[in-house]
DNA sequence: ATGAAAGCGCTAACAG
DNA sequence: CTGTTAGCGCTTTCAT
C-alpha cells in the first residue's frame, strides 16, 4: 500500500541502494546483469524515484520546475502564452507551475512565495503594478526571474514586451486618417504598464494632427466586458459624441460590440485580435501580437539563464501587427 | 549567495533549528520573546523555509501540489478549466502543475509521470484514448484522480463529463425541426470519447425522424480549422450537398465558417459557444458547456479525496445549454 | 519552553 | 563494478 523506496527496489534486487541509484538514473558502471535484475525489481514493485528528494540532494541539477505567472489563465491571450511555455519547459525536461494574479500584489506574492518555497528554477512573470523588490531575495538564492508583457517595478531583468505605444499610436493614426477627430479611449486600469503605453501612444497621435485630447473622451479603469459596455453608452449620450474609438484591450473591445448596434455607428479598432473579428460587419481592424512569440521568447530566455548566463538583462521588444479589416474605416468592398 | 537554511537562522537568532521550526510553521509552544527573535532573523536573512524538504519529512500533509492534464491548454475552453482549478487549489493552499497531451497517449504519460515523481496529491485529468491502467500504480501510492470532460479507459475514478449525446441530439433535432433532412456531421477524432458520444447523438436524432445516415456527410478526424474547412468544401461538391452542419467541437465550427460565405448559405448548428458567436449574420446556434464548472466541481472532487473520502468512484453529469440564436434555422428578426 | 537525535528518500564522495 | 558513510533541509520523537 505505501510507496516502494529505493531500499525496498534493493531489497527485493539484493544490491544496495547506490546501485538502484546508478540504474534508476542512468548512471554508467553497472554490470549489464546487475542492471537487468534492479529493472525487473523496479517494475515488479512499480517503483518510480522521487524527484523532490533528488532534488533535495542534487542542489546543482535544481528541481526541473518553472514557475508562469499570469494576469488571468482564463484569458485566451495568457492561455496562448502559457501553452507556448510549457512546451518550451517539456522540451527541456521540465515542467510548469502556472498561477494567475488578477493584477492583485497581494496574490501575486502569494502565488510566487508559493512557488519559490517549491525551489522552483525560475519564473517567467506578467508582474502587476506593485513593487517587485521582493524578489530580490529568492533570485540571490538562484531563482532566475523573466519578464513578460510588461517590465517589473524595481526589477532589472530579462523583459520581453511588445512596441505597444507606437501601435497604439498606429492605431488612431489609422482612425484620424479616416476624418475622425472625435476618438474616444476605453482602457484599463492605468497602473497596468501596457494600458499607460497604449493611452501614450493614442495622445501622440492626436498630438501629431493637433488635436487637443479631450478628457470627456477618454475612460480608464475597465476590468469587463460590462463596464465597457456602459462606458461607451455613456459616451454616446455626451452633447458631442466621439465618432471613433480605440479599444484597448480585447476584454473592452468585446464590451463596446456589445454596446454597438449591427451596421456599427462608430469606427472601431482595438488592440488584440479576436477569433471571429474578420466575420463582423464590419470586419474588427486590430492591433494583432503574438502572444506564443512572447512566451516562447521569454522561455528561452529563462532557460539560458537557468542553464548559467549572467550576462546583463535584456530587453526584447516584437512587433505587432496592425491589421485593418475594415471596422476603422474603408477596405471592405470585394475583401 | 547560497539560500539561508533553518540552521543559518538558529545561528543568527541563538536557538536551534527546531525553534525555528516551530516558529516559522506557527507551532505552539514558544516563548513570544523567542519567537520575536526568530522573526527577526528570519526577516534579516530573508529566509524562507523549503516547502519540498518539508514534505519530503511530513509524509502525511503531502506536497500541497496537484496536477492539472488537458488536450491543449491553449484551448479557451481548457483555459476556463483550468483557471477554475487553480482558483479551488488557491483557496485550499494548494499550487497547480499544468500539462498539455495534445491527446497523444504518449505524451500524456510523460506529463503524468513528471507529475508523480513529484509527488502530486492529486491529478485532475482529461484523459486521451490510450489505456490507463499505469495510473494503478501512483494511485497506490496514494495518488488522487479524477477525470474531467472525458471518462479514462480502465480507471474507475471520479469523473465529470457533460449529457455529451443528449446535447447533440437536441442540436440536431433542432436543424431536423426546420426541415433539414441532408445534415452533415463534422467531427474530430473518433476515438476521443466526446466525439463519439455526439456522433451517437446525432444518430439519434436522424434515427428518431426516420431518417437512415449517409455516410457521405459524415466526416471524422478533423483535427484542425484549415481541416474542418477543407472537409465542408468537399462535402459541397456533392451531387446531393448537406443543406444543414452539425459541428461537434469549436475549431470545427471556427473552420466551417471560415467556408461559408456571409448570407450563410448553410445552416449551421456547434459544440461549443464562442465569444462573439451572437455577433454573426446570422448569429450562431450552439450547445454551450460551462467549462468553470467542470474544471470547479473536478476539483471540488479532488480535494474531498485528498482529505480523504474512500468512498465509491461518482459519475456527475453536468447538463449543456441549447443557445439558438439563428444559425440553425429561425428566431433572428427583433432579436 | 527548548533541544538532541534520528530519519524522510535520495545521491556525492569515497572506499574496496 | 559495488557498497558504505554522510548529509541535503526539514520535522518527529523524546528528553530536559
Amino acid at each position: 500500500m505505501n510507496r516502494p523506496t529505493m531500499k525496498d527496489v534493493a531489497r527485493a534486487a539484493g544490491v544496495s541502494p547506490m546501485t538502484v541509484s546508478r540504474v534508476v538514473s542512468g548512471a554508467p558502471g553497472v554490470a549489464p546483469e546487475t542492471a537487468a535484475r534492479v529493472g525487473q525489481a523496479v517494475r515488479r514493485l512499480g517503483y518510480q524515484r522521487d524527484d523532490n528528494a533528488r532534488s533535495l540532494r542534487q542542489k546543482n541539477l535544481g528541481t526541473s520546475t518553472i514557475g508562469l505567472v499570469v494576469d488571468d489563465l482564463a484569458n485566451p491571450f495568457y492561455a496562448l502564452m502559457a501553452r507556448s511555455v510549457e512546451d518550451e519547459a517539456h522540451r527541456r525536461g521540465h515542467v510548469v507551475l502556472v498561477g494567475s494574479t488578477n493584477d492583485e500584489p497581494q496574490r501575486e506574492r502569494e502565488v510566487i512565495a508559493a512557488f519559490t518555497a517549491r525551489r522552483v528554477d525560475g519564473l517567467i512573470l506578467v508582474p502587476t503594478s506593485g513593487s517587485h523588490a521582493f524578489l530580490k531575495r529568492p533570485m540571490d538564492g538562484g531563482t532566475q526571474v523573466v519578464c513578460v508583457d510588461r517590465p517589473a517595478r524595481g526589477l532589472a531583468v530579462d523583459t520581453v514586451t511588445v512596441d505597444n505605444r507606437a501601435a497604439a499610436g498606429r492605431a488612431v493614426t489609422h482612425l484620424l486618417g479616416h476624418g475622425h477627430t472625435r476618438i474616444a479611449y476605453l482602457g484599463d486600469r492605468y497602473d497596468i504598464w501596457t494600458q499607460a503605453e497604449r493611452h501614450t501612444g493614442y495622445r501622440d497621435a492626436l498630438a501629431a494632427h493637433g488635436i487637443p485630447e479631450d478628457p470627456a473622451l477618454v475612460r480608464h479603469e475597465l476590468r469587463s466586458q460590462p463596464q465597457a459596455r456602459a462606458a461607451l453608452d455613456a459616451l454616446r449620450t455626451l452633447p458631442d459624441p466621439p465618432t471613433a474609438v480605440f479599444t484597448s484591450n480585447d476584454v473592452i473591445t468585446l464590451g463596446v460590440l456589445d454596446a454597438l448596434g449591427d451596421p456599427a455607428p462608430l469606427a472601431l479598432v482595438g488592440f488584440d485580435d479576436l477569433p471571429l473579428a474578420e466575420r463582423l460587419t464590419p470586419p474588427l481592424t486590430v492591433v494583432s501580437q503574438d502572444p506564443v512569440a512572447l512566451g516562447g521568447t521569454a522561455a528561452n530566455l529563462l532557460f539560458s539563464r537557468i542553464a548559467g548566463d549572467r550576462s546583463a538583462p535584456r530587453s526584447v521588444v516584437l512587433l505587432t501587427r496592425f491589421v485593418v479589416r475594415g471596422s476603422g474605416g474603408p477596405l471592405p468592398a470585394g475583401a
